[in-house]
DNA sequence: GACCTGCTGCGGCGTG
């Protein structure tokens, strides 16, 4: 191998040599052989200044192709005070990762980096605030405190910022939390008194880069360059697999369970699925996503009990949000460090970009909610030089000839797998939501405005967070609205001083002075589990729990001893019995393409060679249940004492179609991919469609009735009628595809 | 029929 110091090394020089010495003097020290691709391309369109988008798989060393030319920009500076590079990150966890990362690096710059959220020590921000200088890791919510807390400091702190980092910009995209950080560093700029402070976004590569660009710069996404890293990979190998439900008793409520019973079973693990998962996962390093908190709980356990059946060590350990940051940590460094094989059955907790390795396969359990979730889980594995990237997904489906429903004959969980890989293949996924209202977020922001600013006029306020700023879609008129809803009686958010300055308002004080005002997404409050004195995780508070009853948590079956309810901990013991615990959740949805991709496999006669023989025979019953229903040509369809509507359409649109079905007061139920009408004929529904189909559409007002939980978002709650109204439509439903929707469905309603 | 994320300031007390 040659010596680095030779100059002889494979590095190109173009990208290489235009970093600053200390840069590639560090890079030498670590050896490298070459620079990653992203890494070439990204350093001259960093160096050159401007935004940049830099997009590439997880683990590509995108976080130094950012920091590399950054870092060689602040050594080539003039050294003036004040932090010159603003990194911002989404989890405490990446942080804590990327600190590490850096150290060494920064140490060669002679550059300092501070590490800035809420486990970091009050005194450490007290130190960095005195003397800024360098790089700061933050997370948004901690950004905020400072901007809220600290208002008059914003310029000397911020005004010499070379650049942005915006870490995983694509999970912040249309999100609450992405326009928070959007205002944030808006108002950061403002007060700065600079045109632009250069954004740098790091992203998964998406189906359309363009609208990682508009996020990153709602003002000029035009102007932002787009860098894309190759992704050569090592190939993908692929398999679906079918399972048949286990039978189960329909009444298994109530009867005095002995402890032996095997839970797991009776909440339809199939036996056969649980020793495929056993035979393939065993022996080496896996992740096993679950899909919800509760089966996580539930696969671990069962996997744990044959481990101790088999007489071998356990190494399938429960890795999701409710459980306590020991118990991840303990499964992410076990992965990382340690050489004993390790699967770690997972919700999306290991989705982002936490550092856990590489692992040799990833597991899934039934399809998943998006293409993009499905891409970022196969980042995971085969990311070692000659081993593909292995994804098994195991589908379970009812036992044939048993439930007679067409949404049971249908095999839609296998189907929508299928159109999911399809869709992978053909390398699409899903594109982050476009920007909606967001006004309980809007409302946060005036909030956090009046403290940074200590009051504001109604007019600036608008010009600074929605001609400015992010809210574009926010006209003056709806802005006012907002104003005058905030200040009302009911809600005293904001009042205005005699000389027109906002204020915040009594009831404003309340919420701004709370320690949680900082975060813009909604919160449960929930109970701490503990067994002698360590905390294993947390339970939503709406799920009842009374002492003596038996649980599975953390992947170990425990007792409830005590429920304390003023200090909200629950106290347990383990035990051998247990049912898997309850958690709630909001549900989200499917895309168009997904059910349209559906409808495509349902019609077709392809054989997929990556599915196996039972998951063949599913998909063979499933088109000849599609064949015998006439679904190719019809999508009402008569069923029991009412009608089907099988409309192949995304979750947005389909709750469109539902709530405008309800306002007509037919007896609707919706499911994942049709909805149930009860107590009427096609006949009706063809009619209720010709209608709708001529533009004859149920008003917003009577559809908004039967929305039964509007509220969402974290200030939801404070917006008037009118205006959650407007949120609804416009970034909950399509009410525009309504009429479309319509008419093609009563184009094919026949046989009445 | 789901999942995930985050947190300041200040008073009071003990210790070096």
């Amino acid at each position: 191998m040659q010596t680095p110091t030779t100059g002889t090394t494979n590095l190109r020089p173009s990208a290489f040599e235009r970093l600053g010495h200390p840069v590639r003097r560090w890079i030498w020290q670590q050896k490298w052989q070459r620079l990653r691709d992203v890494q070439e391309k990204a350093i001259p369109a960093i160096l050159a200044g401007g935004d940049v988008v830099v997009s590439a798989r997880t683990a590509a060393g995108k976080t130094e192709a950012a920091i590399m030319p950054l870092l060689t920009r602040v050594l080539d500076g003039d050294g003036r005070d004040g932090f010159r590079i603003l990194y911002v990150s989404p989890l405490k966890a990446l942080i804590n990762d990327q600190y590490r990362r850096l150290e060494p690096l920064c140490e060669a710059c002679d550059i300092p980096l501070h590490k800035w959220h809420g486990d970091v020590s009050a005194d450490a921000k007290a130190r960095a605030r005195k003397t800024p200088n360098g790089v700061v890791l933050i997370t948004p919510e901690s950004l905020e405190a400072l901007l809220v807390r600290r208002g008059k400091e914003v310029r000397f702190l911020f005004s010499s910022l070379e650049a942005v980092v915006i870490d995983e910009l694509h999970a912040l995209i249309g999100t609450e939390r992405g326009m928070q950080l959007q205002s944030i560093l808006n108002r950061i700029e403002i007060a700065c008194d600079r045109e632009r402070i250069d954004r740098i976004g790091l992203s998964a590569t998406l189906g359309d880069m363009r609208l990682a660009a508009d996020a990153l710069r709602p003002t000029g996404g035009a102007d932002v360059k787009v860098i894309e890293g190759n992704d050569e990979g090592n190939g993908l190998k692929l398999q679906i697999r079918g399972y048949y439900e286990t039978e189960r008793e329909e009444d298994d409520g109530e009867k005095d369970a002995s402890p032996d019973e095997d839970t797991a079973e009776r909440h339809g693990i199939p036996e056969r699925l649980a020793d495929d998962l056993f035979r393939l996962l065993r022996g080496h390093r896996n992740l096993l996503f679950g899909g919800s908190r509760q089966r996580v709980e539930l696969y671990a356990d069962r996997l744990r009990l044959m481990c101790e059946d088999n007489r071998v060590p356990n190494e399938f350990f429960p890795h999701h949000g409710s459980l306590s940051k020991a118990e991840r940590e303990d499964v992410e460094l076990r992965l990382r460090d340690d050489p004993r094989p390790t699967t770690a059955v997972a919700t999306t907790t290991l989705e982002l970009g936490i550092d856990i390795g590489d692992v040799e396969s990833v597991a899934q359990i039934g399809p998943g909610f998006s293409v993009s979730s499905l891409r970022q889980r196969l980042g995971r594995s085969g990311r070692r030089a000659g081993s593909p990237a292995i994804m098994r997904m195991f589908v379970i489906e009812r036992n044939p000839g048993r439930g007679q429903h067409p949404l049971e004959r249908l095999n839609l969980g296998l189907i929508q797998s299928i159109a999911m890989i399809e869709c992978l293949k053909d390398g699409w996924c899903e594109p982050p939501a476009p920007a909606g209202l967001h006004l309980s977020t809007l409302l946060h922001q005036v909030l956090a405005l009046i403290l940074q600013k200590g009051g504001a006029s109604p007019q600036s306020a608008w010009k600074i967070l929605c001609d400015r700023g992010p809210f574009k879609r926010v006209d003056r008129a709806m802005f006012a609205d907002l104003l005058r809803c905030m200040a009302s009686a009911e809600n005293k958010l904001i009042e205005q001083s005699p000389e027109g300055l906002l204020m915040i308002g009594e009831f404003g004080e309340r919420i701004t002075e709370a320690h949680d005002f900082y975060p813009v997404f909604s919160i449960e409050r929930e109970y701490r589990i503990i067994h002698e004195a360590r905390t294993l995780g947390t339970y939503p508070l709406d799920s009842a729990i009374k002492p003596g009853e038996t649980l599975i948590f953390a992947g170990r079956r425990w007792q409830v001893i005590e429920v304390d309810d003023p200090t909200r901990i629950i106290t347990v013991k383990p035990t051998r019995g247990g049912k898997p615990p309850r958690f709630s959740g909001n549900g989200g949805g499917l895309h168009n393409r997904i059910a349209k991709e559906m409808k495509h496999v349902l019609e077709g006669a392809e054989q997929f060679a990556y599915i196996d023989r039972v998951a063949a025979d599913m998909l063979a019953s499933a088109r000849q249940c599609f064949g015998e229903l006439g679904l190719a040509t019809r999508s009402v369809l008569p069923h029991a004492d009412g009608v089907l509507v099988f409309p192949w359409i995304g979750t947005q649109k389909l709750t469109t179609l539902t709530l405008a079905f309800l306002a007509r007061d037919f007896r609707t139920t919706q499911f994942q991919h049709a909805i149930e009408l009860q107590d009427c004929d096609a006949e009706g529904v063809g009619q209720c469609l010709a209608c709708w189909a001529s533009g004859d559409l149920p008003t917003i007002e009577t559809m908004m009735a039967g929305v039964s939980r509007p509220n969402v978002a974290r200030f939801d709650h404070h917006l008037s009628q009118d205006l959650m109204t407007m949120v609804t439509v416009q970034e909950r439903l399509d009410y525009g595809s309504l009429q479309e929707v319509a008419s093609r469905l009563a184009s094919t309603t026949v046989g009445y």
